[in-house]
DNA sequence: CTTCTATGTCATGCT
DNA sequence: TCAGCATGACATAGA
């Protein structure tokens, strides 16, 4: 699998923030010419993969408007080359049966998407080859000045349907593709193909129908699979290092994603040349001109009621093009929808956006012109998930919705730290809600905005410097802190009162609370540090600030954007982990000595038992020789006689042995005469 | 309610 | 000077 290069994660976040937010107005601006359906993968996995392709930002990416630029980089898993292509059997439809069986909804693309994912894309290094058919495909698309008729031609094996070829595998890697032209060839030729997109787009919705997908589900579902069972092995590669540990092993991925760009024209080349088109021209497009079609039938065949025309006559950005959607990302019931009026959410949701975010012709939504009821619904599950965290990050990260409650972070270190001094001004908090229903959620991540501001001194990263922020290399945080926060936060801390209000709302109270009790508990299982940590939505585990390397660790908090709380609350967490280890460490230490101590108490005591047995026999020995050589001194001097033959009195006499062997009977006066005169001697010595 | 144990944290000194 | 380590002392939760 080849990915995406991570051409915002090698520095200067903001340029390329800028970069992407331009493209995004840009891209759309530039839909003037229906005559490509780009795929666009599951949500889920484009997440994942994203996360996989560079380890950058999550915010970054939650700010990405182009979620289907991450399928660029599934070329191959989408389309594996095994594939032959087959112009005969039904060319015209096969992108949009393969589309469908791929179960990912596809959108209608300008000529330079075409263009620009053979660039990014293209399977070999000469960028000969690439998802969309590369540029036989893009050229075939109109992207490089070529017809509809044009594309047969410049890609003779893809059957001569551009969308054949866009979506044919083996069109995509095996074919000989024309070069990948000039930037202003694919801008002039961005023109060309209006009266090429409503066929297209007929041919599609006809295609929608088409019930001979099964075995190409079947197939691409496999093919996903495997990807998927890739993927994760990557993953759990990665996950089990540390973030630090696990750079390089990204850095090669990005080495091998850096190869897959090894085009003729890079993005960022592009993007470059895109910020110089004339910003006028990026605006005064809706949505509805340029999916005239695709949007009502999308619309209409989809649960989906929210009225695009005037969604989209407002700037919106990010957060409003999601939310312009709710009953596809987070309302599913339609009761729900029908008490919940859409102004709200542009209201609402005008409160979290800063005018500069805004993107003048960024209608997201268009994203989704959905295919079949089957692929709509499971994208639009997938993109619920995406959208969430997408959503959640990015207010995430600014602090925003249920995060950086003033109240939670004022009672946490309130409550938690009165030794460390760490302490929030609680006065100017209010009463942030936290919503269990998306629709609420967006609600209340805009009051958590006007609530962070006072309540923690104005945290309001400018996505900018989200972009900055996030720049990490693990996975595992970006999922982590994505999907927990999706799977935690919006669930617990429920006032009853907003709850009651949709019948939504009232009947997944139960449910609600079942996990507002778990993820309580959840909570409760947390440590301080954790805790203060979740409050202030510092984007690290504990885990990771206390065991990462010094150097690591300076890096990190150099290059995000974090406010002195946060970083003094960081370098808190990792001097008390670092002390609370060493302290572990000092106690297992002392613990050692004890039971060494102990043990050789025992060595000793044993050895002084054997002593002990030594001495007693040693003593019985000596007793045994001492009766023995009385004795012996008795049976000697019983058997002795004087010169009168009378026995001689063993208390007058001793015996004495000599130098050369012999014994003698000496007097006992001689013998102490002798040993006074020898202590003399000695003493005298 | 008291006691004991485990653990976290802080202060301090040292490297 | 800073970061980290070692450790005594204290606080606290839980058995």
């Amino acid at each position: 699998m080849k990915y995406l290069k991570p051409w915002w994660s090698d520095g200067g976040g903001l340029l390329h923030l800028t970069i992407l937010l331009s493209l995004a107005g840009l891209r759309l601006d530039l839909d003037l010419d229906l005559d490509l359906y780009l795929l666009l993968p599951p949500p889920t996995l484009l997440w994942d993969e994203l996360l996989l392709a560079g380890g950058r930002t999550s915010s970054a990416y939650a700010l990405s408007p182009f979620p289907a630029w991450g399928g660029w980089g599934r070329a191959e898993q989408l389309h594996p080359k095994g594939r032959e292509p087959d112009p005969a059997a039904d060319p015209e439809g096969r992108l949009l049966r393969e589309v469908r069986a791929l179960g990912v909804p596809f959108i209608p693309r300008t000529r330079v998407d075409a263009w620009l994912v053979h660039s990014v894309v293209a399977g070999d290094a000469d960028g000969a080859h690439g998802l969309l058919g590369a540029p036989a495909a893009a050229s075939s698309a109109g992207g490089v000045g070529s017809s509809l008729e044009d594309s047969s031609q410049a890609a003779p094996g893809d059957g001569g349907d551009p969308r054949a070829a866009a979506s044919s595998p083996s069109a995509a890697g095996e074919e000989e593709k024309a070069p990948a032209e000039s930037t202003a060839q694919v801008l002039e030729a961005g023109g060309r193909a209006n009266q090429e997109n409503e066929v297209l787009r007929e041919r599609h919705e006809a295609m929608c129908h088409n019930s001979q997908n099964e075995e190409n589900e079947q197939r691409v579902s496999s093919a996903q699979e495997k990807s998927l069972q890739q993927k994760n092995e990557d993953e759990s590669k990665i996950a089990d290092k540390p973030d630090w540990e696990a750079e390089k092993t990204t850095q090669s991925r990005n080495e091998r994603s850096l190869n897959v760009t090894e085009t003729a024209f890079s993005l960022d080349d592009f993007s470059q040349m895109l910020l110089s088109q004339p910003e006028n021209s990026l605006e005064g497009i809706s949505l509805g001109d340029i999916f005239p079609g695709s949007i009502n039938d999308g619309m209409n065949s989809s649960t989906c009621n929210i009225n695009f025309s005037q969604a989209i006559s407002h700037d919106v950005n990010l957060h409003d093009a999601m939310l312009l959607c709710p009953d596809n990302t987070f309302r599913r019931e339609p009761t729900a929808r029908t008490s919940q009026p859409e102004e709200p959410f542009l209201q609402s949701n005008s409160h979290i956006t800063n005018p500069e975010q805004t993107l003048p012709g960024t209608h997201l939504t268009g994203f989704l012109p959905l295919v079949g009821n089957q692929t709509r619904n499971l994208s639009q599950d997938l993109l619920h998930d995406l959208d969430i965290s997408i959503f959640d990050e990015t207010n995430l990260m600014s602090l925003a919705t249920e995060g950086f409650d003033s109240m939670e972070v004022s009672q946490l270190f309130e409550e938690l730290d009165s030794d460390s001094g760490l302490s929030l001004n609680s006065s100017n908090s209010t009463s942030v809600t936290k919503y269990n229903s998306s629709c609420s959620m967006c609600e209340g991540g805009a009051t958590g905005y006007s609530d962070l501001e006072g309540a923690v001194g104005g945290y309001y990263p400018d996505p900018s410097k989200l972009c900055h922020v996030g720049r990490r290399n693990d996975s595992a945080f970006h999922g982590d802190l994505a999907f927990q926060h999706i799977q935690h936060n919006h669930t617990y801390h429920v006032e009853p009162g907003a709850l009651d209000s949709t019948p939504t709302s009232f009947s997944q109270h139960g449910k609600s609370q079942k996990i507002s009790k778990h993820l309580n508990d959840t909570d409760r299982n947390l440590s301080r540090d954790e805790r203060r940590a979740k409050a202030l939505h510092i984007p690290f585990s504990v885990d990771e600030i206390v065991r990462m390397p010094v150097e690591s660790f300076n890096n990190m908090l150099s290059r995000h954007y974090l406010t002195d709380l946060q970083v003094s609350l960081m370098r808190g967490i990792r001097r008390r982990g670092k002390n609370k280890v060493a302290a572990q460490n000092c106690r297992k230490r002392k613990l050692d000595i004890i039971l060494n101590l102990e043990d050789d108490l025992c060595n000793l005591q044993a050895k002084k038992e054997i002593l002990k047995r030594e001495r007693a026999q040693y003593n019985k020995a000596i007793t045994t020789m001492k009766q023995k050589l009385h004795h012996l001194y008795h049976s000697i001097f019983s058997r002795l006689r004087d010169d009168d033959g009378r026995p001689v009195n063993p208390n007058h006499y001793v015996l004495e042995c000599s130098q050369d062997g012999s014994v003698l009977i000496v007097p006992k006066e001689l013998v102490t005469s002798g040993h006074k005169k020898e202590n003399r001697k000695g003493k005298r010595k």
